[in-house]
DNA sequence: TATTTATTTCCTGCTT
DNA sequence: GAAGCAGGAAATAAAT
């Protein structure tokens, strides 16, 4: 596992890795200076070649100089006309400038706006989705810690501490939120919930954070389902009806989405979950890995967890890997997966995906 | 509101 | 025998 200094370092990589500026590229800052001091001093750190303050920060987060920073440097990529844009209305912070429809950045940035539009909902939902993964490893890690306290931590791979996650939060707003203690047990691929600490900040994102915001009552569900005792669980008492399960009740889902991000994003799809997990083998505690990198083939190695993480994902507890291979299954037709035969538990990228090779990240 | 998409669930049969 | 794979069939939620 990552220490948190590596994890904390992964939303701005990630965005660094969507947004390369060009070491050559001039910083634009004569397309701002007529906003005066304080804009400008955001500014200086690209001036100088770093990267931009806007680099390491949730588009939520960003002051009114990041916000124009980024604006900028999506002008100057663009080789865009910067007479075209009504400053005046620039004058927004990150929050604000999260909230603007398509349409009112069109009207403010002209034809630049559906490309600030875009950009800044990639990075949004980039960020979504690595917290999300975060916030389930944070689970894991905190509650081997519990389940396994007073035996040595490390033996079990723990490279977290509780003080560097906390110091991980405070470090990232977008990081802040709930803590539920989930267990993976070391060796088997099984992830139970071992029990719950809630933190609440005012700030906290779970009123805008990732899928796994969970709500008291969903904690509960899990709580005393447990991930254990599905599997023995409704299936086997009588059968489960086919199909998608049905939706929680409407109070309960009232209560979901009153909980849930207006930001959050599209439901990620499965293969895209498979791939995120496998770009990020410092946070998948040995969930999958690559077996040939270039070619785009992986290996699940805890089949079961990551079965479960889906489950989670898609607040579905009775997810199992069986089902989740029948939806892998379905990608070979659209080749969004290639079969590779006879190899377990092994999937290959196939031609209709994308985002998981090398050359797709770094540019 | 109807249709489509993307799963989810269950199942049988086969392979490792 | 257990685990995994293959794929049909049906059901469902969410998106279009």
């Amino acid at each position: 596992m990552a220490g948190s200094c590596e994890i904390s370092n992964i939303f701005s990589n990630y965005i660094s890795a969507m947004y390369q500026p060009e070491e050559a590229q001039e910083a634009p800052l004569e397309l701002l200076s007529h906003l005066g001091k304080e804009d400008n001093v955001a500014l200086t750190a690209e001036a100088t070649g770093e990267k931009p303050a806007w680099f390491s920060e949730l588009p939520y987060f960003w002051s009114k100089a990041q916000v124009l920073e980024w604006i900028s440097y999506h002008v100057e990529k663009n080789k865009y006309d910067a007479s075209a844009i009504n400053f005046s209305c620039c004058n927004m912070d990150g929050y604000t400038l999260c909230h603007c429809t398509q349409e009112q950045l069109g009207l403010i940035f002209g034809p630049l706006g559906d490309e600030l539009y875009n950009r800044l909902h990639e990075i949004i939902s980039v960020s979504d989705e690595l917290t999300w993964i975060i916030d389930l490893l944070e689970k894991q890690d905190m509650s081997s810690q519990e389940l396994f306290a007073g035996s040595n931590a490390t033996e079990l791979g723990n490279m977290y501490t509780k003080e560097s996650l906390e110091e991980m939060k405070s470090t990232h707003p977008f990081c802040q939120g709930e803590f539920s203690y989930v267990s993976m047990s070391p060796d088997s691929s099984d992830i139970s919930v071992s029990g719950t600490v809630t933190s609440h900040s005012p700030n906290s994102q779970d009123s805008g954070g990732s899928d796994l915001d969970l709500d008291p009552t969903e904690v509960k569900l899990i709580f005393d389902d447990g991930f254990a005792d599905y599997k023995k669980g409704d299936v086997k008492h009588g059968k489960r009806k086919r199909g998608r399960p049905r939706k929680l009740t409407k109070d309960n889902r009232d209560c979901l989405e009153t909980k849930k991000s207006k930001h959050s994003p599209r439901g990620t799809h499965l293969w895209e979950f498979i791939r995120d997990i496998l770009l990020h083998p410092e946070l998948n505690e040995g969930l999958m890995k690559w077996e040939d990198r270039r070619e785009g083939v992986f290996k699940f190695l805890r089949s079961e967890a990551v079965a479960q993480l889906w489950g989670q994902k898609k607040k579905n507890s009775s997810m199992t890997y069986e089902k989740l291979s029948r939806a892998m299954r379905y990608y070979y037709k659209r080749e969004i997966l290639e079969r590779v035969d006879g190899r377990r538990l092994v999937y290959k990228f196939g031609k209709n995906s994308s985002g998981w090779k090398e050359e797709d990240i770094l540019n």
